[in-house]
DNA sequence: AAATCGGGGTC
DNA sequence: GACCCAGATTT
């Protein structure tokens, strides 16, 4: 049997039941891929879930304040992948009348929508016949056919994206893009794959020269920089606190964060006790600041490890502007702070 | 081409 | 700790 007939073959057998599957909607197949993009299928499930019956159509999403749509989204990650969902829910609805393109083409020019995403949704609710290259098909083709082509060049998509067009079946271009996708998910997965099962063992050139382990061939190594914040949460007679949105480029851009004082290396009480005399200029008189974790969290994000201390500070009078405990809970924050709030 | 953008799972 | 995940956008 040829590859695709195998590799679908072995897809009607071992697939997942996954709500996106069950659909053509192009609404429902745009919000699953951007919200899988760089996301395990288990981690972005149960906010699938929560969009779409939040949002049942696109124009439910597009009515939606910006600030509800990134609360959905909080613990998500890559928060601009949810700013750009809503405008563009909010172009396809005003613009479009609700319909999507329906072609790789024109997929391609919606905010947040790159060459796999436009890929995916076109074939998967149009049958358009274009290939999905995405880390799991970086992983099975460099197997299958032992291609050293480092994937971090930008040069790699395309030669990868030419071949997996070859193998494709031109008439169920949408099985083949899953098909392949979910079996470099289940079986041909990054570390230690099961190749004594695998469907491909007889003729997969990676395995027959050891080489499993080696590839794909992917070159980048990021560097990681430490940061450190000091989060100030007032708090006055009636628990009062103030927070702020983040409106600086970088991490979180339009999420919650109570007052930062960030500093070049972890701070003691006595440092961060003036930064914030000097820098916040909050007007309630201080009555007294304690720290609310000893140790600093270190919250690991792909390229900065942040070194987070709260610090909390009671205040006479009443803040102005301040929020209460409960509408707290209904503003979009970073999970480490999230997680906070919660556990305070 | 390289850097940036999250959070969590796995080995 | 290193690497990865149904990548896209900015620099």
């Amino acid at each position: 049997m040829n590859f695709h007939n195998l590799l679908i073959n072995w897809y009607l057998q071992n697939k997942r039941n996954l709500p996106w599957r069950n659909t053509a909607n192009p609404y429902h197949i745009w919000l699953s891929e951007i919200m899988l993009q760089q996301t395990r299928v288990a981690q972005g499930m149960p906010y699938f879930l929560s969009f779409t019956t939040a949002f049942p159509t696109v124009f439910d999403l597009a009515k939606a304040q910006e600030e509800q749509v990134l609360k959905l989204w909080q613990g998500l990650g890559y928060y601009s992948r949810a700013r750009n969902l809503h405008k563009t829910a909010q172009y396809i609805a005003t613009e479009r009348n609700g319909i999507f393109p329906d072609n790789y083409k024109d997929l391609l020019q919606l905010k947040g929508v790159g060459e796999y995403t436009a890929a995916a949704i076109a074939s998967f609710s149009y049958n358009e016949v274009v290939p999905v290259v995405d880390g799991n098909v970086f992983r099975v083709l460099s197997r299958y056919f032992d291609i050293e082509t480092d994937i971090a060049q930008a040069s790699a998509k395309k030669e990868f994206a030419a071949l997996a067009f070859e193998l494709m079946p031109k008439d169920n271009p949408a099985i083949f893009n899953q098909a392949i996708m979910e079996f470099g998910a289940l079986q041909c997965v990054p570390k230690n794959p099961d190749c004594t099962i695998c469907i491909f063992n007889d003729s997969c050139a990676a395995l027959q020269k050891k080489k499993v382990n080696q590839l794909p061939v992917k070159s980048k190594k990021l560097k990681v920089r430490n940061r450190y914040f000091n989060y100030v949460m007032l708090s006055d007679a009636e628990e009062n606190t103030l927070i702020q949105k983040r409106t600086t480029k970088g991490i979180w851009h339009n999420l919650y964060e109570f007052p930062l004082i960030e500093t070049l290396q972890e701070e003691d009480f006595e440092f961060v006790s003036n930064a914030v005399q000097q820098e916040l200029f909050f007007t309630n008189p201080i009555i007294s600041m304690q720290a609310c974790n000893e140790k600093s969290i270190v919250h690991k994000l792909s390229h900065q490890h942040l070194h987070i201390k709260f610090w909390k500070l009671n205040v006479k009078g009443k803040v102005e502007n301040g929020i209460s405990k409960e509408e707290l809970k209904r503003y979009p924050f970073p999970i480490v702070i999230h997680n906070f709030i919660e556990s305070e």
